[in-house]
DNA sequence: GGCCATTGTCAATGCTTATGACTAATGCAT
DNA sequence: ATGCATTAGTCATAAGCATTGACAATGGCC
């Protein structure tokens, strides 16, 4: 069968009509979002970049909600798409954590958009799945171990989804943040506030990756030292041969 | 064209000077956010439930924005309002993160719009000084100490900040979300989720606090593993003397 | 009394999300 | 191939939002 009629079209169960797709507007979408941040994202905008008329987008879409949860599937795709668990359910954990917050970052404002939302979408089911296999490897079971799985993603997002809105927020308002920083309470007066005034010099210098990491290793430590099976890969097992937890 | 229009409208009498004042404006907008949610909060509203013109409020905040930032600070009050840190630093960091949850989950609009944001003001610098000088008594010192307490902040932030976001969702949108506890993820395929399936009957009864309790505990117990100096109260001097990390 | 900054009111601007009516393109059955 | 139901795109429009500038009443001050 399948003679000559439009062979790229072809693929699809349905074919699409016209100029707009799901799939475009969500492209187009995050490019928005990534250029002009949050204030640059709204339907009728969305429409004139698409080329098509302001409402056209609604023909794809429910509701702006609708969209959002699109870009978050969209997100959660890219941050998980080829993630295979490896033998040692620590850098798992770990990992996923990281590449989260890598696609969070690279795309603030539809992050910030789309956090906190669950999709329900295969992307999602994927990763949900590779973190409660890495909390199983790790000896929890039953509602231990759901509490557990809940506890690390919930962790992952909301770090990341935090650390997402901030970079979403308008330069001037960052830019009042990192003063703070800065000036702010690098001139505390020492008496008022005795332990800030200690390390006020050393405040402007923390960047954020530091903080990450720092955070992750210890959600990751207190983790292991309460994991029933310890990690199984060749790293971990000489870690704990050595009376380490 | 125009008849009678504005002849007979019915004028309410002008209000008085000063029956609008900035903490008025702040204490009936978190009334309105606490009632109606995010979407029952527009400044035309808010100036309509004070009794006065939708505009009234611009007398006495510059913008929308410096209202929330109002909002924030008296969020920070109430949330570490008389807290006195006590000789454990263990304690003083878990009830400091469970003060601002409990404040935020109380307030869970409010903190959704003012979560993320510096204000600078007293009750912000306070609770500062508290982490830190717990972070200092835990032994960390100079740029350490100055990550580890960001790191600290930052978590209690984010995770109580993205719970109150998620209540701050329509309520049927965060059914939509509960509902994929109870039925999506307990009707998902054997095969192509093996691990979601052996917690699925599990994953529903997981409650938020003991979400949060664990999450909480991971983090205290990798600072604690970390921490280079133990702490001192009677509680954990018994622990540590048990050898137990 | 008279000055005048402050503050409440009003009208208006330009944006937003969203809906229903209308039109034209398309796939499908015949 | 042809006609038709479906549907994507367009248009007009509604209702609500943040914000602004003009205007007017108020109350403190001299």
């Amino acid at each position: 069968m399948a003679v000559t009629t439009t062979a790229h079209r072809a693929r699809r169960p349905r074919l699409q009509r016209g100029s707009l797709s799901r799939e475009k507007i969500v492209r187009e979408s995050l490019r928005l979002l990534d250029a002009d941040g949050i204030a640059g994202f709204s339907l009728p905008k969305l429409g004139r970049a698409l080329g098509t008329d302001p409402t056209a987008v609604y023909r794809h879409f429910a509701s702006k909600d609708d969209l959002i949860l699109a870009i978050a599937d969209q997100l959660i795709e890219e941050s998980s798409g080829g993630l295979v668990p490896g033998d040692c359910w620590v850098s798992t954990l770990a990992e996923s954590t990281r590449r989260l917050r890598t696609t969070y970052l690279a795309h603030p404002a539809a992050a910030s958009l789309s956090a906190y939302r669950t999709t329900q979408g295969p992307a999602e089911m994927h990763i949900v799945d590779v973190i409660i296999g890495a909390v199983l490897a790790a000896g929890f079971e039953g509602a231990e171990a759901a509490t557990v799985y809940r506890a690390m993603g919930d962790f992952a997002l909301s770090w990341a989804g935090c650390e997402a809105s901030f970079l979403a927020l308008d330069e001037r308002l960052q830019k009042r943040d990192t003063d703070a920083w800065t000036s702010a309470y690098l001139a505390v007066d020492r008496r008022q506030y005795p332990h800030i005034w200690q390390v006020r010099t050393e405040l402007p210098g923390v960047g954020d990756d530091e903080i990450f990491e720092t955070i992750l290793s210890f959600v990751i430590g207190g983790l292991v030292a309460r994991a029933p099976r310890p990690c199984g890969c060749a790293q971990h097992r000489q870690a704990a041969a050595n009376g380490n937890s």
